[in-house]
DNA sequence: AGCACGCCGACT
DNA sequence: GTCGGCGTGCTC
């Protein structure tokens, strides 16, 4: 007879609650086969079927002994991990983010995993081996199929399906698989593979210093090739140090300066092949040889302060102006916390040209940093992600993204640039904020945040005078570089009239001013496009969107008609579509229409554009902000992503096109945007020993924010700000939620949104309930859209008891409406 | 999100 | 009469 205890341990049945990344509220429970109880355990990736066929890879959250009661759990398939890959503190973090921003954990997951990590299966379709022994007749499109599978024995079904012209192929399929002609299995993709890329390094017999110097005698008249040479000598230092040519240099690389020229110098052994796997970016040998960067007395003073300041507070906010040196202090503070061992993680603005500070930080850290960003592939983001669970890492520099890595024991995040709203995720849910999910995080860890900015958000720098946050304050120009001049000129542009131009006399004589020195000028206009609106003068017909309420913009270099929003975008006539007549002119201007002038006005001037059309290939952006700080470009023009953080010697003048076009935009933080993006704008001009100059033009000469901008005082900027948002209620003193119906019916859409708006009222009160109203564009691929916004006062509320009711109210009226296909969104403003 | 089931219009 | 369109609800 068995013993009772015996008996207990055998019935014992282990069971894993499953986080998917998918967006669908809690865990799922799957029962943990006697094979896999060894290998699962919480934070391991495991493999489950889910739904009929589906096969995804989700997060194990908890392992438990609690077999459901309504209905009978599925087995996992496989334990990925060897070890947990998410940590506890992660799974946290996730449910924490998920509570705050009212989104599914599932979603959280989604965006936090690597999309290699979260492998998924594919389909694939076989023939079964002795299916011509079977008397089976197929039809047509059956045989197709079938030969198709004879050549390939394995194929997707998506591949297959592209193989076939009959549209039929899911039923055929069906058909086949019922006639056991065929069979499916599923496939799950392992994503991830260690990367080689292919380099160059010297021959070995040109690796002293006087055979390379003959060589490039040699090549003096063949110029690609010297190029090329000397090129990977400034890459690869070998005259210094011959051991350097084993470091070699990427062969991608050298192809773009002349890859005809590459291949001749591979063919005369000039240059060795070699493959390389490759770990991240760059091996730097030369880390911490340069070691870290010494202080100014000013900036010494706030490291100090900082440092003293994060013995009573959590959170401090550097506020330092453009140019005073504020990534030196971050460094130091870094090196100071990565002696005690901890992680550090440098949250940086979602913009391409974050390489200057990465490379000013690899050249500190070394192999110590990884880099996390939207520009990288995702094998490289899996390898940061593991790198830094086996502690390969110290410091992680990245996007938005990175606070979702695994950190074990973050002690210091640095969020630079921390007024950025890129920062922001505005598009696919979960709409988080990086700096306010960045706070929740040190907290987590119990590490500190240092906030850096040259005009701090209102929110950041409310919460400093509140105390909430410490304060440091830099403001003094590193090196002692001046301030910009900061003049007005007025618009005198108009559609009536065909010579006027968007550019203003006193701009352009300024341009041309510079352009005879040698200087280069920086043009901002926050337009893409040739001009945004066309239209008929006969009938006042203009062309808009099909999918959207809104006009066409018109790109001249194309010669076609797009849309901004959806990206419809069609060839454009030279005839009114409604009347026939030719007479058909564009009004307002864009960034091409800008450059366009600028070849007329300066024809000599070396003019580029950079936008999101110019820069739409990987290395695009790249290569013009290369051109432009070799001084190939005169005047660059462009939108917003000129204004950022470049830091180019011999930019003297930066004209700003149109400031009225930011100001007047519907959107409560619109000054404080164009606060900002006018002083970074102004602080590339002049960095160095030039005084710069920066030209604003407006319609409206006397608008009372113009003298914010010409004081560029930001305190005086700030407090006349922090009065407006007292005033109309809107944050730092209470928090945003911006409720969007979408539908694609008009009337569902807007008598959702009545209701929901009706509800709200009643159970929120009229301060708190604003709408609902059209947004400015109301109508978005199809989608026909209404707002709701609510303003809740911050503190003596219980921010979850109004999600409650928010998240209640919207279920009901959906309910009420029948309707699951009505979109709500949740966005924290 | 994906997928299956199910209920209504245009076709062999 | 079926095919297949999309709306609806479920996935452990």
């Amino acid at each position: 007879m068995q013993s009772l205890f015996e008996d207990s341990e055998t019935v014992l049945a282990l069971f894993a609650e499953i986080l998917l990344p998918l967006p669908l509220k809690g865990t799922f429970t799957y029962r943990v086969p006697r094979s896999l109880e060894q290998d699962a355990s919480v934070g391991k990736r495991a493999v489950i079927q889910f739904g009929a066929k589906k096969v995804y890879t989700g997060v194990i959250t908890a392992i438990h002994d609690q077999a459901p009661k309504e209905y009978q759990a599925k087995s996992l398939l496989e334990i990925i991990d060897a070890e947990p890959i998410v940590t506890d503190l992660q799974l946290k973090f996730f449910k924490q983010l998920a509570t705050y921003y009212m989104c599914a954990e599932g979603d959280i997951l989604n965006v936090a995993l690597p999309t290699a990590m979260k492998l998924s299966s594919e389909s694939n379709v076989f023939l079964i081996q002795d299916y011509s022994n079977l008397d089976i007749e197929l039809s047509d499109t059956e045989q197709e199929i079938v030969d198709i599978l004879k050549s390939n024995p394995l194929l997707s079904y998506t591949d297959l399906s592209k193989q076939i012209t009959d549209t039929k192929v899911h039923k055929t399929i069906k058909s086949l698989l019922q006639k056991n002609v065929i069979g499916i299995e599923e496939e799950i993709k392992q994503k991830y593979k260690a990367k080689t890329i292919t380099k160059l390094k010297l021959h070995e017999r040109y690796l002293d210093k006087a055979k390379l110097n003959q060589l490039l005698n040699e090549l003096q008249n063949k110029t690609a090739q010297a190029n090329v040479l000397l090129s990977y000598i400034s890459e690869v230092p070998v005259m210094q140090d011959a051991r350097h040519n084993e470091t070699g240099f990427s062969k991608t690389e050298l192809n773009k300066i002349s890859a005809s020229a590459v291949s001749t110098m591979l063919k005369n052994q000039v240059f060795v092949e070699f493959e390389e796997e490759v770990y991240r970016i760059k091996l730097s040998e030369t880390a911490n040889m340069l070691g870290i960067p010494e202080l100014s007395s000013a900036q010494n003073t706030a490291y100090e302060s900082i440092k003293e300041q994060f013995q009573s507070q959590d959170t401090v906010l550097l506020y330092g102006i453009t140019g005073s040196g504020k990534t030196e202090i971050y460094i130091n503070l870094i090196e100071k916390f990565l002696q005690n061992e901890s992680q550090v993680l440098y949250l940086l603005p979602e913009i391409a040209l974050t390489t200057q500070i990465v490379e000013r930080l690899r050249v500190c850290f070394g192999d110590k940093l990884g880099v996390y960003h939207s520009k990288f592939s995702e094998n490289e983001r899996v390898e940061v992600w593991t790198g830094l669970l086996e502690g390969r890492f110290q410091v992680i520099v990245g996007a938005r993204s990175s606070i979702f890595l695994p950190f074990q024991n973050l002690g210091l995040i640095v969020i630079d640039e921390e007024h950025e709203t890129s920062y922001k995720q505005q598009d696919p849910s979960p709409r988080y904020h990086a700096r306010e999910s960045a706070l929740f995080l040190a907290k987590l860890h119990f590490a500190k945040t240092l906030l850096g900015s040259a005009t701090p958000s209102v929110e950041t720098y409310w919460l400093a005078k509140e105390g909430k946050f410490g304060l440091v304050t830099l403001s003094e120009r590193y090196g002692g570089a001046q301030l910009p001049e900061i003049l007005f000129s007025k618009i005198v542009y108009s559609p009536k009239n065909q010579n006027s131009t968007p550019i203003s006399e006193t701009l352009f004589l300024a341009m041309k001013d510079r352009f005879e020195k040698r200087e280069q000028s920086i043009l901002f206009l926050n337009r893409r496009g040739f001009a945004p609106l066309v239209t008929c003068e006969n009938c006042g017909w203009t062309p808009s969107c099909p999918h959207c309420n809104v006009s066409l913009t018109y790109h001249q270099y194309k010669n076609k008609l797009s849309c901004h929003y959806c990206g419809h975008f069609q060839q454009a006539s030279s005839t009114c579509f409604a009347c026939g007549s030719t007479k058909l002119k564009t009004i307002g201007f864009g960034t091409e229409m800008i450059e366009d002038e600028l070849k007329l006005m300066l024809p000599d001037a070396r003019v580029k554009r950079m936008d999101l059309e110019t820069t739409r290939s990987k290395y695009a952006f790249q290569q013009i902000i290369e051109e432009f700080a070799a001084g190939h470009i005169d005047i660059l023009v462009g939108t917003q992503m000129v204004t950022k953080g470049l830091d180019f010697e011999h930019v003297t003048l930066v004209g700003v096109i149109d400031v009225d076009k930011m100001l007047y935009f519907p959107d409560f933080r619109a000054f404080e945007r164009t606060f900002h993006l006018v002083t970074q704008a102004s602080g590339r001009s002049g960095r160095r020993v030039k005084k710069g100059q920066v030209i604003i033009q407006s319609h409206n000469l006397n608008h009372p924010f113009l003298k914010h901008l010409e004081a560029q005082e930001y305190s005086e900027f700030y407090a006349q700000e922090i009065l407006e948002r007292e005033r109309f209620m809107y944050p730092p003193f209470t928090r945003v939620i911006k409720l969007t119906v979408k539908n694609k019916d008009k009337e569902l859409c807007h008598d959702t949104a009545r209701i929901l708006g009706e509800e709200l009222l009643r159970s929120l009160g009229s301060q708190r309930v604003h709408g609902p109203a059209a947004p400015g564009i109301d109508r978005i691929r199809e989608y026909y859209l209404q707002e709701i916004l609510l303003k809740i006062e911050r503190g003596h509320v219980d921010m979850s008891k109004i999600k409650n009711i928010v998240q209640n109210k919207c279920d009901e009226v959906l309910k009420l409406k029948k309707s699951s296909f009505i979109n709500i969104d949740v966005d924290f403003l």
